[in-house]
Formats: structure tokens, sequence, C-alpha cells
DNA sequence: TTGTCATAAAAACATTTGTACTCTAATACA
DNA sequence: TGTATTAGAGTACAAATGTTTTTATGACAA
């Protein structure tokens, strides 16, 4: 048994999971067992068998017996992350609880054809937007859905696209910066283009 | 055919596509037609077959003709988002390019063990990190892996969790606010315990 | 050597499963 | 009212697929 990573499969073992993982991630369901004999360059179905076992019995992998294709990764995959409770920031109060909820980032992508943006500069900073984060938006069907104080990305033509704090004050609109240095843009309704509303931040360290 | 939906989809087909996007989402695999069948109340697979194929038809969804549990769900599902192109935050000059990119969260949620912490405070406002934030954590597995710099959810006996910059200066340590309004905490080694280790930052708004 | 263990191949088997076909009931429409 | 269209039930079938069994091979320790 030749192990060479730091978890507790062998290099088989674990090749086959890497590759099942791959396989899920972009498929969105289970290969079937003599997909994996192939990939792994067999041509016998029941090494895989054996290493699918394996897998089982160490956590990584379950599925339902008897059934075609319904393998299942045991990791919290995809988009759920366990939230462990709270950092104080400040305060040094808070104590790590097993709370156990989970954070669900999918909950914001499955809404209809998300987008995402690079933000580029500091005019958002304020609004703790940096430099290099990612904007994760919706498109706006409906410009009357806009509210005072939503971030919004606009297209200002001639201009380009920037994302601002979204003000209506009468028939006028003003796009705001979150930081002082920067003068709000007066526009009227038909001088822009609302491309998406802010949804989340991502910030990738 | 009846259709409530704002989509070009008949009541049937929309319940159907509802429950295999639950489904798939719970079992990270596809269902199989006599699955749906019974979930649909149907006593026969030929009525599913119909849906199905209206599904595909229409673009929702696609599978390997033939083959069990081949499902997939054509949106961009589970963590990618397609990345549209940078936003000024400032120089308002980028504009909409259609860069073909994805933003794939799941790279950060792929490592092993990753958990998340609410923040509590501003004392990493400097940081861009806020109040109410989500940050993603990495377990630390050896505290030589750490750099001065990172940012560490440290848990320090006696006074509780916190979340600050990491820097070491000789044998004592420091873990330093984003935020001149708090004063660093100079601790030895043995006084602290270092949970995690900042991967992202998630704000939903 | 000998025996044990893990892995691989090969073949066979039973079940699951997608697909196709026919028939009936319900519905829509002229 | 009658006809066309659609949805559902029932059935059958072939392919895909998980599972089992038997045998062979190589590594390793006694």
């Amino acid at each position: 048994m030749t192990t060479s990573e730091s978890n507790n499969l062998t290099d088989a073992q674990n090749e086959l999971y890497a590759w099942i993982k791959n396989y899920m991630m972009e498929f969105q369901h289970s290969p079937s067992i003599r997909q994996m004999m192939q990939a792994m360059g067999l041509k016998s179905p029941a090494p895989i068998q054996s290493r699918l076992k394996h897998l089982q019995e160490k956590g990584y992998i379950s599925w339902q017996e008897g059934k075609a294709r319904t393998m299942q990764i045991v990791d919290e995959i995809a988009s759920k992350v366990p939230i462990m409770g709270s950092v104080a920031a400040g305060g040094l109060i808070e104590t790590f609880s097993d709370v156990n909820e989970n954070l669900d980032l999918s909950e914001v992508l499955q809404k209809k054809n998300v987008f995402a943006l690079t933000v580029n500069g500091d005019s958002m900073i304020d609004a703790c937007i940096a430099h290099g984060d990612m904007v994760l938006m919706e498109p706006i069907k409906d410009y009357y859905s806009l509210r005072n104080g939503d971030i919004v990305s606009a297209l200002v033509p001639g201009l380009g696209t920037t994302l601002k704090y979204f003000l209506k004050k009468g028939n006028k609109i003003f796009l705001e910066a979150a930081n002082p240095a920067y003068e709000p843009i007066e526009l009227e309704l038909d001088q822009v283009i609302f491309q998406g509303k802010l949804l989340a931040v991502w910030r990738k360290v």
C-alpha cells in the first residue's frame, strides 16, 4: 500500500477520488463504474468496486446500493460551508460555538442570470468594496424595482460602466460613490443603462 | 396548456423541473425517470419522458441518450458565474466586454474542512471586512505555514476568538487589527490557538 | 520456499433504467 | 357535436450498470 498524500488514501484511491470529484463537478451527476474503469486505464470493473468500497469506508463517498450512478461526495461540496460561530473583530468576546448552520452560497447563485464583475478602483471603498473584488450582480428587469441605496452597475454612454449607489430624487438620478473623493454623477433617466444590482461581494485572498 | 409562471413552461413541466433541481442539489446526482414518476404521483414513465423532452427542447436540461441518470441542469448552476468584464469604481473607463471567463467559487470551497465565521465588529474595517460579513477560513494545520500579514482567527484563552492580522517578530506574536482604533495584542506562542486562516470574504447584500 | 494479502482480469448474472409502442382518457377547438 | 391534440396508463424490451464469483498475479513476511 503506497501512500503519498497526507490523507489516509492509497495513490490509486486518491487518483480515483480526484477524478470522481472532477467528473461530478463538470457533469452534475455520478459516473458509472465502467467509466471510472476506463478513466483509470483498467479492463475490469472489480478494482474500481474495491477502491470505491475503501473510499466509502473511509467516509469520502457514498451511494445507493444497486442503483446506477448514485454516488455522492460526502464532503460539504459545492456551495455549503458550516458556520462555526462568530469572531469578534473588535470586542474579543465571542467564542467558537458549534452552531450547526450552513452558509449556502448557492442561494445567491441560483437566481437567474447572475453575473460577476471585477471591481476596478476604489470609489466604493467606504462600502467595503475594494479594488480586485468580484461583485455578483443580478440583471435589472425593471428600473422601478431599484431602491435608493441599492448598489448598481450602470452604463453611462460615452463614459463606461461604473459601480455606484443608486439614488433618485424627483426626475434626476444620482450615481454616488462610497468615497467622498468622488463627486456624484447627476443624470437623466434616459442617459443611463442599468445593468445589474449588487447581490453579493466575493473576495479571494 | 396551462401556464402560470412567467417562463415558457407548463405547470407540470415547472413542477418537475423544480423537483429535479432540488433533488440534484441534495443528492449530487440525477434522479431516474421512475423516481420522478413517483415524485410526480404518476404510474407510468411515459409522461415524464414527454416532460423531460420538452424541458430539453426548451433548453433547461440535457442528458446522455441511453445512459442512466445522466441529466444535467443547463443553467450555470452551483458555483460558477460568468464574469462579464470589469466595472470602474472610480475611473469610469472600462466597458462591458464579453469576456468568457467564469468565477468559480468552488475553488475555495473544495479545500478540506473550510468553515465560515460571522464577523462581529469593525476592527478589520480597513481590510474591507465589515460587521456582518462571512469569512471563509481554512483550518491551520501547521503554525509555521502562517506568514506575516495573513489574516487569522485566533483563540486567545480568556479573551475569545478574534479576527486579526498575524505578525511574528522574533518570539513574539502580534495580532493587529486593521483599524487604528484598536491596539495590537502581543502574545507568546503558547498563549494563542490559531483556528483558521482567511481564504475569502462573502457579503450578501 | 510457503502462505497471506491485495489487486487485477474475466465472465456471468440480476436489476435498474431509458426507450418505444399501444391504448385509453381528458382536453381543446372548430 | 365531433374531431384533433395532448396527457397518462400499461407493457415490453434492450441496453446500461452494479454485483458476485472465480482465477491469476505480484508483493511481502514468516
